[in-house]
Order: C-alpha cells, then sequence, then structure tokens
DNA sequence: GCAGGATAGCTAGCGTTGCTAGAGTTGCGT
DNA sequence: ACGCAACTCTAGCAACGCTAGCTATCCTGC
C-alpha cells in the first residue's frame, strides 16, 4: 500500500515540475501572454484541469516560475561578486550582472519583479532563494556599514528602473551601459 | 451644410474627452483590471462599438488616459521645482513630488509608465507633455552641464524603481522618504 | 417638399480567456 | 470478486476584446 503510493507521489511531483518548466519555456519563447492554460496543458500533455490539480490558479504557476529564476539570479549575481573581490569592483560586477539578467531572460524578470505577486519580499517568509538574490547587494557593502540594506535598496531599485525602462522602449536601451558606470560612480562610495 | 457639421464634430470631441475622463475615473477607483469595455460603454451611457468609433482598441484609451496625465505630472513637477530656486533643493523636491505622483495616483502612473505602450519616448514624435515632464529633471542640472541628460535619466529610473517595487510590495513602502534622501545625497554632487 | 444616400448607433455574436462541475474510468484494497 | 476512492477528461460557464451587419436617423441635392 504504501510502495505504490510513494511512486504515485513521485510521479506526481515530476509532473509538478514539468508543468513548472513548460510553463517557462513557453514563457522565454513566445512572452507571457502566451502562456495560456490550454497551450499550456497541451505541452505537459494532459487536460487543463489537472493544472488546477497542482496549482490554485495561473498566478501560482507563475510564482512558482519566479521562485525557481530567482534561485538562478542569485546564483548568477554570487558569480559576478566573487570575481572581483574588491568592494567597489564587485559593486559594478553585482550591477552588470543583474542587467544581464533582466534583458537576456526578460520573461523571468517579468515574474520576478514586474507581475503582480503576493511574495512576501522583505518578510519571515520570504522564500530563501530571493533572500539570497537581495544578499548579493548587500554583500557589496562592508559589514560593518549600518545603512547597507538601505543602499541596497536603491541601487536595486535604481536598476530595476533602468531595466523595466529599457525593455518597454521608455529609454534608449543603448545607453544601458553609460547609465550603470553613472550609478555605480555615484553610489559606491558611501558616506559611511 | 458647414454649422450642422461642426456642431457634430464638436458633440464627438465632447464625446471622446467623456470615454477618457470615465476610463481615468473608473481606473482610479477600481483599477485597470476593473477597465473592461462594457463597463466603460455602459459609464458613458452608449454601446460598446462606439468606443471603437473614438479608438482602434483599449489600448489606445489607455494610451490616451497616460498621455492626459503626462501633463499632469509636468505641471506638478514644475510648480515642486520652481519652489527652491537652489538646484540641489530643486532635485529634491522634484524628486519627492515624483514620487508623490506615483503613490497617490497608481492608476495614472500604471499607464504611464508600466503598461505595455508604443507611445515614443526619446523621439521626434513625443508626446510634448512627455517631453515637458523628462525636462524638468533635466532643469534641476545647470544647462552647461554636458551630461545633464543622462544624470536625468539615471535618476528618472532609479525613482521609477522605487515608486513601482514599493507599490506592488516588493520593498517596503515605509522607507521611500529615507532612501529618496540617500539618493538624492548621491546623486546631486555631479562630477561635473 | 421629398426621395436618396451617407452616417451613426445598436443588437447580436465570434473567438479566446481562466476556471469548474460532473461524468467516467481506472485500479487498489479487502 | 467486488466496492470504493482517487484520478482525469469532456463539456461548459462567465467574462473578455472586438466586429459584422441591420436599423434608424438626418443631411443633401433636386
Amino acid at each position: 500500500m504504501s510502495v505504490i503510493r510513494e511512486r504515485r507521489e513521485r510521479e506526481r511531483a515530476q509532473r509538478h515540475q514539468l508543468i513548472i518548466t513548460a510553463a517557462r519555456e513557453l514563457a522565454e519563447a513566445e512572452g507571457w501572454e502566451a502562456v495560456t492554460t490550454r497551450r499550456l496543458a497541451e505541452r505537459v500533455e494532459y487536460s487543463q484541469p489537472v493544472l488546477y490539480s497542482h496549482f490554485s490558479g495561473k498566478d501560482a504557476i507563475v510564482r512558482a516560475v519566479a521562485i525557481d529564476a530567482f534561485g538562478e539570479l542569485a546564483a548568477h549575481l554570487r558569480r559576478a561578486r566573487s570575481a572581483g573581490p574588491e568592494p567597489r569592483q564587485a559593486l559594478h560586477a553585482v550591477c552588470r550582472a543583474y542587467l544581464e539578467f533582466a534583458t537576456e531572460r526578460p520573461a523571468l524578470y517579468q515574474a520576478m519583479f514586474v507581475m503582480p505577486t503576493d511574495v512576501k519580499f522583505a518578510h519571515a517568509e520570504t522564500p530563501p532563494p530571493l533572500r539570497a538574490a537581495f544578499g548579493e547587494f548587500v554583500a557589496c557593502f562592508r559589514p560593518d556599514n549600518a545603512r547597507r540594506e538601505l543602499f541596497a535598496e536603491v541601487i536595486w531599485s535604481a536598476l530595476h528602473g533602468m531595466a523595466v525602462l529599457a525593455d518597454s522602449g521608455r529609454i534608449p536601451p543603448d545607453g544601458q551601459e553609460e547609465r550603470l558606470d553613472f550609478l555605480v560612480a555615484q553610489l559606491a562610495d558611501t558616506p559611511n
């Protein structure tokens, strides 16, 4: 009785992940507006209602994709930060890596940072990958800096603004590098 | 023949504006997801298809609301800037006014800056109100500053990031004032 | 003054969306 | 072998943006 149950739960977990990766691939290939429950169901070769036995709705699927992506972003930032040990260079590298992620994976970025979400961000039940990603910004400042979290928030906000305005064509995407240099130059030497 | 035609066109123009203000009011009261073509038609007391005789589609209505709002934002920023004549204070005031606008009129802000748009921003056919709003940021720097446009872009990006991340609950809305102070302190004294 | 034509607005409906109720089938456990 | 429980599918609902096509109205030219 227990062996069979285990196999079933294992298969179910696999299908759960299958749905997430299918949604992700579809979004990355054609954008989130192409991710409909019907197309997604067709892609995983099940009928629509099985999606709802795994997720409460489409929003929950997007959320699952986003949380996966937070882990990747954190890893990407970490790699960039550990490349240059000096704090100034580290900050620059992390910021560049962040913008890279945003432009190279626009669909994932949307799911993480612009689509409506009820994921708690600066909170007790914040998902660990999210914490880790934010922590990479914080880690660019010296631990004795009492306001490093504030700095991280502002830098992150600025990068997010640049990323999303460039993506929607509201600022010219070419100038991104120049803006990045200016931003880091101004924010790197902190008054504390 | 001509008088009647003029009256008709006048009435038509009034209805055109009526649709825009109705869409705006509905969005500000209940959010853009509540602005459906049916509800909007009901509100202006016409049937759905008349909307499409004024606008090519729902997107065009949102765009019209946004362009109206750009004028108001520009005026709001201008008022703030002319309050304190010194460049440092002016920048601070303009930035604070921008965030004010974003938090007090979230629906308008969404239409202007986050909903997909094909309005040209830094372009020849950029709508004048939009130019004016951006110009308020530029005007906070001395005219002989060759990179003032770059500065304005970065500041605007940072403010936009703060506004939108706070609105979606991704950073705590309380710390907005503190972040603003830090941002302006770091960006105000430019290296040129 | 009156027919003819353009125009304006409505009803009705199409295709698509997210989501769900209920039937039907499969397969395990006793 | 049988009954129950879990699972999956078909079919359909309400709401969405948008449009075709009929009807009525009103201006225009004779």
